[in-house]
DNA sequence: TTTGGTACTTAGTTTTACTATGTAGCAGTA
DNA sequence: TACTGCTACATAGTAAAACTAAGTACCAAA
C-alpha cells in the first residue's frame, strides 16, 4: 500500500521534523527510513526540498560531516522553534484525527 | 482549535464525499456542517470548487431543487464511482493514520 | 426599501509535493 | 584504467488542491 500524494500535503513536513527529533540525521537516510515506513514512492528530491524549507524557516540546525561511504552528509537537528513546531503539528494532527473519526461515524447511513 | 489548511489537502475531498454519502445534500449546508465539525475557517468557495471537481470526475449526481428559503439548491448524491472512491479514501486514511502513529512512537527520544 | 440570511460561481494566488535531471564522492572489480 | 553501483545533495519546472476575494441572485422581515 502506498499513500496518495495529495494526502501528504502539510503532513510530510511534520513527519520529517518527527524523524529529526529522534536524533541527528540527514536527507538520504530520512528518505530511506520513510521508504520503509509506507512512504514507498517518496524520493530524495522531495525530502531535500522539505529540509531546505525547514532550514529557511529556522526550525533546524545543520552540520556538515564527512563520511567514509560517499560525499559529505548534512546532519540536521531540531532547535527550540523546531520542537515547538513539531508539538503543534501533533496537536493539529490529533485534532484532525478526532474530527475524521467523528465524521466517519456521523455520516454513516 | 482549527485545522491547518495545508493538512487538509487531499483530505477535504474525502470528507465532502463522506458527508454526501450520509444523504443528499448541497454546498451551503455542507459548509455549515463542516464549520461545526472543527473546520471553522472553511468557506463556501472552497466547498463549491470541490463539488464541481466531484461532478467533473463523475463521482456524484446532481439535482436542482427549489427552496422556500432562498435561491434553488443543487443537491448532490454519490454514484457507484463515488462510493468506491470514498471507500478507497478511508483505506488510505487509515493506512496513513497507522504510519503516523508508528512514526510518532519510533522516533521518540 | 433595505438588511440579512440563504445559495451558487469563479478568477487569481499560494503552498506543497512531484518530475526529472544533474553533480559528485568513493569502493570494488574486471 | 574504466566502469558500475551505491551514497549523497541540489534544483528548475510542473501539477494539484485549497484559499482569497469578489460577484450574482433569491427571498423574508423590519
Amino acid at each position: 500500500m502506498k499513500i496518495s500524494t495529495e494526502m501528504l500535503k502539510g503532513v510530510l513536513e511534520g513527519i520529517v521534523l518527527q524523524i529529526i527529533s529522534g536524533g541527528e540525521t540527514y536527507g538520504y537516510e530520512i528518505t530511506k527510513e520513510l521508504n520503509q515506513h509506507g512512504f514507498e514512492d517518496l524520493v530524495e528530491g522531495t525530502v531535500y526540498t522539505i529540509l531546505m524549507r525547514l532550514e529557511k524557516n529556522k526550525l533546524v540546525t545543520v552540520e556538515k560531516k564527512k563520511s567514509s561511504m560517499g560525499p559529505a552528509r548534512k546532519f540536521y537537528s531540531l532547535n527550540a522553534d523546531g520542537e515547538a513546531t513539531l508539538a503543534t503539528f501533533w496537536q493539529n494532527w490529533e485534532f484532525l484525527e478526532k474530527q475524521m473519526t467523528q465524521l466517519k461515524g456521523d455520516y454513516h447511513v
